[in-house]
Parts: structure tokens; sequence; C-alpha cells
DNA sequence: GATGATACGTTGCCAATGTCAACAAATCAT
DNA sequence: ATGATTTGTTGACATTGGCAACGTATCATC
């Protein structure tokens, strides 16, 4: 319940300039003007204003073919950029990407054993000194952390990452203390639904829902009317604790029954007799569609309606537009969209939700950086 | 993607005085200035504006035993008001609430059959051409109707309601021709939620999840992020089709084993001994209190417990604040309370979770009124 | 009951912002 | 070249909220 005044009508004002720019790619001026409903005038001098501070460019615009004064493009800066990290369970990656959305870079640290979160921010700060040094020409406008686990959401706090081992963790706390910047941090999953929503499978969405199947277990992250939905303490998306079945398997939390208990990557490998170092994602892909073993056929029946459940449970309560499906449950879609899309149709009331889609992720290795770094952009955007 | 000019400013600072003093209740000028931040003089300014349209009124402060000049207290005018409809199988309540959340009436038409779509307006015409000369010095903004069925979210054309027996109506369109009033309609459930929310046990909440049982079935709404959920068509909040066992038992939509199947009105009224006819929600809870029957007990403790895998598996994908039960699932809670919040706390990740809380429905048998009216003043608040 | 302290509404001036209309510039078609 | 079309630019303008000074209404104290 907030008033506004003068300040905050040039701020939104700019601050949507930025996001269109940001988020839909570059645009002319007069495209700009159309969708922003904003006076040429204006325009103008709000994209006078983003070009003086560095946060996008103007380029002399390409020929048209068309009638009329060419209207210059804006774009994004690459020069803007933001550090994503992400810890995992035998690296660290840290990524370098843009307001305009290229990935200058991106590092992955190998680590002998799963890093403690100390270990984590030191080999953090060493990279980033060295990015630093690298881009110094760069304007660097802070760090965003994709975290498997739960983080508070008002302070970055890491409440547990269980295969991480951590526990109460003030990562971003001292991730900022040792660097200096400015740091976000929230759970890995909510950020892949960010980026898929903003940049992916999901573009333009406001309702949608995003299931990421990983070796440790099952996250996910929701948007519900446009709004990336944190919950109450920003631990929403858990979806691998619905129960789906009567059965007596647990998952990582001790909880009998649920969609991490029964739909899981370590099923998947063993009927197909594979390693988990070996196999990613595609790989697991592949190796399920060109077997036809009646026992791999059975498990991956098996896991497509449970998981069928878990998502119609969703699909009842949320009404999304799209579902999309990341890790080893993209592979397990992909073996056989249409028993997955029968069995969610069969479990949710059939007419109503006819309109909602299955997708696999289209963000590849890049989506918890490029979540990440958005999350660090978040402030950016909302207050150029 | 909306860029801001000075209407915008104006409307939207008139917007957040009136939204304060409808929601929070009458206010001084002195409180609105500081709950919004704007100035002294803006605050003057603005509502003159309001009282001027007969929106607010300015009463002369009480005592507040406090030094100072006293300040004018700004109240939402009684008599700008809304109608609210709500045809269920036997009868169509009309109910006139005042922006100020007064209810001024509540009619209770009884139909003899179920009501067709055409008779439920011409129903509902006639009672509203008689409040029009009961409220002639009043301002009647608009008509909002809550519907037992999903609605589709843009045009609110009835897709479904199935205990009506309604199918694609579009109902708004024919009340709005019938009244020349501007109609709008939702779910039930869904307005449920606002109401309770706004008014009721979610009092300032952003993330809330409503349940109500009804006789005919399950239905919910929600709050994510602080906004009233309704997915992408606006049939979100369909808990009753959740599966919670492995059961044969089937939902109306013929959808086995879900939380409609299991826990219904009908088998508490059975065990009991009681007819459907005589029995309200509190007679409910009084009967099934003051029963001691093993019978009685075992099957409370049946349905409380696949309550329970329902909201878990809420909980775990939405991490709400609240959980608000209403119809007589707030029966069902308040025999054995304690043994549904264990339930979930067992099927949620414990310690992430512990700030939930489950309660009763708060607003009685107004709460869709006060629901739909509100979906009737949305408009208003939006754009004074 | 006069005085001061406190809190708040009112008034006039000011700065900031977006709009608008007129004009200039850059392209295409003829 | 000329006109049509589209768009950027410029300066005048209206509107809005902020601000400071002032007026007003209450309480506490003597």
């Amino acid at each position: 319940m907030q008033g506004n005044n003068h300040d905050d009508v040039r701020r939104h004002n700019l601050s949507t300039i930025l996001r269109l720019v940001h988020r839909q790619g570059a645009a002319s001026r007069a495209q700009l003007t159309r969708l922003t409903g904003l006076n040429r005038s204006t325009i103008g001098a709000l994209v006078g204003e983003l070009v003086e501070r560095g946060l996008v460019e103007e380029r002399t615009p390409t020929p048209t073919k068309l009638a009329g004064r060419p209207s210059p493009i804006v774009a994004a800066s690459d020069r803007v950029v933001a550090i994503a990290v992400n810890p995992e369970i035998d690296a660290i990656t840290v990524g370098v990407i843009a307001l305009s959305g290229v990935v200058h870079r991106s590092i992955r640290f190998a680590t002998p054993t799963t890093p403690t979160a100390a270990e984590a921010v030191t080999i953090t700060a060493g990279i980033v000194t060295d990015l630093r040094r690298e881009y110094e020409e760069y304007s660097i406008i802070g760090m965003g952390v994709a975290v498997p686990g739960l983080v508070r959401a008002h302070d970055g706090l890491v409440r547990n990452a269980p295969h991480l081992g951590w526990v109460d963790e003030p990562l971003c706390e001292m991730l900022a203390a040792v660097t200096g910047l400015p740091v976000v941090a929230a759970n890995d999953a909510s950020l892949g639904v960010t980026a898929e929503r903003h940049f992916g499978a999901g573009r333009g969405m406001t309702d949608l829902i995003y299931l990421n199947g990983g070796s440790s277990g099952i996250g996910g992250g929701l948007v519900v009317g446009g709004v990336a939905a944190g919950g109450r303490t920003g631990y929403a998306g858990e979806f691998g604790h619905t129960r789906v079945s009567a059965g007596r398997r647990t998952d990582s939390a001790g909880i009998a029954g649920t969609l991490e208990a029964e739909v899981t990557r370590g099923a998947l490998l063993a009927v197909l007799g594979l390693r988990a170092g070996d196999t990613d994602a595609d790989a697991l892909e592949r190796a399920l569609l060109a077997s036809d073993a009646p026992a791999v056929r059975a498990e991956v029946d098996r896991q497509l309606d449970f998981l069928a459940v878990a998502l119609a449970g969703a699909v009842n309560i949320l009404n999304p537009e799209l579902i999309v499906l990341g890790g080893f449950l993209a592979a397990l879609y992909g073996v056989d969209p249409g028993r997955l899309t029968r069995a969610v149709a069969a479990l949710t009331l059939g007419a109503a939700f006819d309109e909602v889609r299955i997708a696999p992720a289209l963000l590849g290795s890049n989506l918890l950086l490029i979540g990440a770094a958005e999350l660090a952009f978040e402030a950016l955007l909302l207050d150029p």
C-alpha cells in the first residue's frame, strides 16, 4: 500500500523499457513507443538516460525496406553483467552473464569432495577475483546464487541443502563480505522456472510449472499469475514430496509414497544397467529410447504414471498454461510424451484443462546460470 | 509492459487510498499519510477528490487524548454498493454490500427446483428491480456473481457448473443485458479466498489456501504472492480432484481416489445417522463433537488423514502462511484440530514449513456475498 | 483560563514529468 | 527531384506531488 510520486513514474518507465529490451531482445524506439504506450518524446528522453547510464546501447537501424525515417535500435548492454554461481555436489559453476542475455563465460570448478559453504565461498571468491581483472571494463552489478536446497526468501539464508550438507548457512552474507558485491540467492528450481519463463519454453506466459529431476531428487518452481511464487518463506515448489502412491518407498525427507520416492533417476539407470557418473540427461534419454527391454519399458511407464499423478494434482490446483520438465524428467517424457499427456488428462477435469501443454526445458546447461543472473539483475531492472 | 503517465499516478494514489479505507476500515488522514508515504497536502487533495465523488466520507475525529490537532476520519461510503449474487441448487441469494463492508441486505430466494441459467437471470433481475427502488439514493456500481463451478476468467462464461447443470452459459452477458449493470462472475471458492483474505482469517496475508467443503464436493481458491490465482483460464483451485488414496471410490468427475471421493459430507452424515437437509455446517460440527461412537470417530479420522494428504501436497508446492477451511471441512477440523495439524506436518518438509497454520473460515454465511461484491468493487478500486 | 507544546490541515510556490504540436530528418516510391 | 511516410527533436504546457510557512485544534501546565 504505497503511494506513487513523480520519481516513481520515471523509475517505472525506465524499468519498463529496460525490462523490455532485456527480456524480449533489442527493439527500435518506435517499437518501444508502441509497446509502452508512451510518447515518442518520452521514449527519446528515457532511452537517452539509459544510454547515459551505460545500460543500453543504440545501434544504427537495419534497412527495413519500409518508407519513413528509420528508428534506432535499442539493445541491452553486453557490458553490464551479473555473476552467477551454482554450487553442486562435485563442482562450483560460475558464469558471467550480460544484461543482453549473452553468456560471456561459464567456468566449472570441479571439487574433489562436496564443498562446505566456506569452501564454496573461497573458491567463488577466487574465481571472481580473476573475472574482475578480465572484465575490468565491464560493469558488474551483482551476484546471484542458485542453491540446490531451501533458501529463505528475505535474506537468502540457506536453510537446508541436503545434498551439499549445508544447514543454516548465511551464504549471501559471506559472499557479499568477501567480494563486496550485492549477493542474492534462491532455490535452483525456482530460478529454473524464471529462466524458462523469460528466455525458454515458457516465454511470456503468466502461469507455468517447472519440475526438475536431478540425481538426488525432484524440485520445481512455479509462476502464478505472472509472479514467481516463492510462498510465505520462499520454500514453494517442493513437488518432489507430493504423495503419488500408497507404496512404502521413502524420499530424502523420509516421507513414503512421494513423487521423489517413486520417480528416480537411479531406478532408470539401474534397469538400463548404467552408472550415474557416465550419464547426463541427454545420454539417459538416448539410452532409454534405444532400449527395448520390457523391464526398461515397464519402469518408464511406472514412473510416467506416477509423474502424471503429481502433475495432475498441480494442474487441478494451479491451472497452468505449460508444464516444463527438466533434467531426467525431460528424458522420461521424451521416451513417451503421449503416455504422460494422456495420463495427466485422465486425472484432471478434462475439458477445462485441455489447454495445458507439457514441454521439455529449452535452456540446457545454462539454465541455472541464467536464472541466477536474472535474480541479480532484478534489482537493476526494478530501479535502473 | 505499460508505461506510466501523470494520470496513472493520480489513479494509483486514489486507488491506494480507497483500497486502504475499504479493506482496512476507516483511517484518519494522518494515518493515511503514514501508510502511503505521501505528503499531507497530497492526501488532502486526494481525499477531497474521493469525497467529491461520493466514495468516501469524512467524519469528525473521535477524541484521542493525544495532543495535537485531531485528524478527520476517512471512511468508505455506506452508500456506494455492489449487488452480490449466488445461485445455488435450491435458492438464489442476492445481497447488497457497501464499500464500507456493511452488508445492507441479504435476500434468499428459494426455488422449488434447481434453477436454469435463464431462470436465475429472471429471478435476479426481479430482485434487483425491487432493490433499485429501495436503494434509489445509493450508488450501485455493479454486480458480482459467485458461481459453484468453472468460470472462464476473461469473460465470465460459466463453462460448467455440475450441480446446477449449467454448461457454457453466458451468465454475465445475460445479467448485464437485463439489469444494465456491469456484471462480473467467478468461481465461488476463489471468491471465498478473496473474502477470507481481506476480511476474514487471512487478513493481510499474501500466501494462503482456502478449501471449502460443500454438499456436492470440495473446491478452493488460492492466493499466491498476494495475487488471487486464477490460473491460465480461471479454473485454478480444484483441490477436490487431488489424488489422496489408491482406493476405488470416484468423485463427481469420475476420477478415483481423490480428496472429493474420500472426504465427503455425506459419509459423515451417514455414520451420524443424519439427513442432509437438516444439517448445516455448525450443526454437523456439534453432532460430530457430541458423538462418541467408534464408527463416527473412525470416519472422522479417516477423512482427516486424507484431507492431510491433500493439504500437505499443496503446502509443499505453495508454502502458504495459512490454510483456511470452510463448510464441512471446518467442522471436520474442529473435531480434532491436532490430528490434522500433526498429519500435515508429518507429510511436509517439517522444519521448513512449520510456520503453516490451519484455521476455520471466519466469515460465515456472508462469505460468498462479500467475495462477489469484492469482485464487483475491483474495477472501482482500480480506477476510482 | 492564558500559555506553550504538539499535531495536523491548508496554501502558494516549485521542480519534475509526460503530452502535444510543429518542425526537421531520413527513408521509399514515382 | 518531389511527395508521402515514418520518426526523432524541440520548446511550450498542464498536471502532479513535494515542500515550507502558516493557520488551527487539541492537551498539559501553571
